[in-house]
DNA sequence: TGCGGTGTTCATTTTAGTTTGAACAACCTG
DNA sequence: CAGGTTGTTCAAACTAAAATGAACACCGCA
C-alpha cells in the first residue's frame, strides 16, 4: 500500500531496461526462453556481481526462473559464478567474450543436434534399405546422401565460426 | 466409417514419416514452426512435385497451415513452384542445395536481426550519453561498446558461413 | 457474368513451452 | 543439531505461438 506514494526501489532504470529488452529480442533469436535474456541482460548492465535474490528482486520473477536461467547460462559458459569472500551466497558475473559465448551456445545446443542428426540418418539409411521399388530406392538413396553432405557441411563450419569469433 | 476397415489412402509410409520426423526436429532448431518442417520434409523425399492439395491431404494440416508454411518456404528459397504445362494448380519441389537453404535463412532471419540490433545498440547509446554519474557511463559506454564488437563480428562471419557452404 | 476450382486471410482454438510458487533439500552457524 | 538462509525441484497455471477452418478473394473458363 506504500506502492501508490513510494516508487519501487528495485525497479528497472531506463537503461536497463533498454538492456534487458535487447538480451530478451536477443535470446529469443537464438530459441531461448525471455528469461534468459533478462537475466543475462541486467547481470551485463550491473557493475557489479548479482545473487539469485538480486534478480528476483529487481526483474520480478520467481525465484524457480532465476534459479532455472541461472543453471542454462551456467552450462553456456555465459556467467561465471562469484563467492564473494566470507559470503554465503553466490554472485553472478556474466562472460562477455564473444568466443566464450558463442563456444557454449555451439557446443550446448547446436553439437548436439548434429550428433542426433547423425544417428538419425544411420536409422533413415536402413529404413530405405528396405525398399522393394529399386528406382525408389535409388532416389531415396541419393536423398540421403545429401542429408549427410548437409551435416558433414555442418561438422566443418562450426570450427571455422568458432575460431572467427574468436576475436 | 470406412476407417476401421480401409487403412488410409493417404497416411505417410514409414521412410516418409521418419523423415518428417526429422525435418521437424531439424526446423525446431531453427525456430520455425513444426509444419515448415513437415511440409519441406514430405516435399524432401517426394519423387514428384507436390500440390497444396497433396500436403494438406497426406500430411493432414489445414490448407490454412500448408499456404502459410509454404510462403514461408517460398521466401527462405526453400522451395520452388513448377506450373505443371497446362495445369491450374502449383505444384511444389524443394530446393536441396545447401547453399541456398543457408543463404535464405542468413538472408530473411538473421541479416534482419543483426540490422535491428545494430538500431538498438544506436538508441542504448543514446540513453546512455544522458547517464550523469560519470564513472558509471564509463563502464556503460565499454558494455555498449562490446555489443557493437559482437554485431560487427556477426557482420563478418555470415559471408564466410555462406561461402564454406556453398560447395 | 456466373461457376468451379485454387489459394489466402484471419479470428478462434489448441498446443507447446515458460513461469510460478510452494515444498523441500542443502548448508551454514551458533 | 535447531534455526535460519540460500538455492532447487516440479506440478500447476499461464502465455505466446501455431494450427485450424470458415469466409473470402482470385482466376480462368463457358
Amino acid at each position: 500500500m506504500d506502492d501508490l506514494l513510494a516508487g519501487d526501489q528495485h525497479a528497472l532504470d531506463p537503461l536497463e531496461r533498454q538492456v534487458v529488452a535487447f538480451f530478451v529480442d536477443g535470446v529469443r533469436v537464438l530459441g531461448l526462453p525471455r528469461s534468459i535474456g533478462e537475466i543475462y541482460g541486467l547481470l551485463f548492465i550491473s557493475q557489479t556481481a548479482l545473487s539469485l535474490d538480486d534478480l528476483v528482486l529487481r526483474l520480478r520473477i520467481s525465484k524457480g526462473s532465476a534459479s532455472q536461467g541461472l543453471r542454462l547460462l551456467k552450462s553456456l559458459g555465459a556467467v561465471r559464478e562469484t563467492r564473494g569472500g566470507a559470503e554465503r551466497r553466490t554472485y553472478y558475473e556474466p562472460a562477455i567474450e564473444l568466443k566464450r559465448l558463442a563456444g557454449g551456445f555451439i557446443r550446448e545446443q547446436i553439437r548436439p543436434h548434429l550428433e542426433s542428426g547423425k544417428s538419425k540418418i544411420n536409422r533413415l539409411a536402413k529404413t530405405s534399405s528396405e525398399i522393394d521399388d529399386p528406382e525408389r530406392r535409388q532416389f531415396v538413396s541419393e536423398r540421403i546422401e545429401r542429408l549427410e553432405s548437409w551435416i558433414r557441411s555442418g561438422g566443418r563450419v562450426l570450427p571455422v565460426l568458432q575460431k572467427l569469433l574468436g576475436q
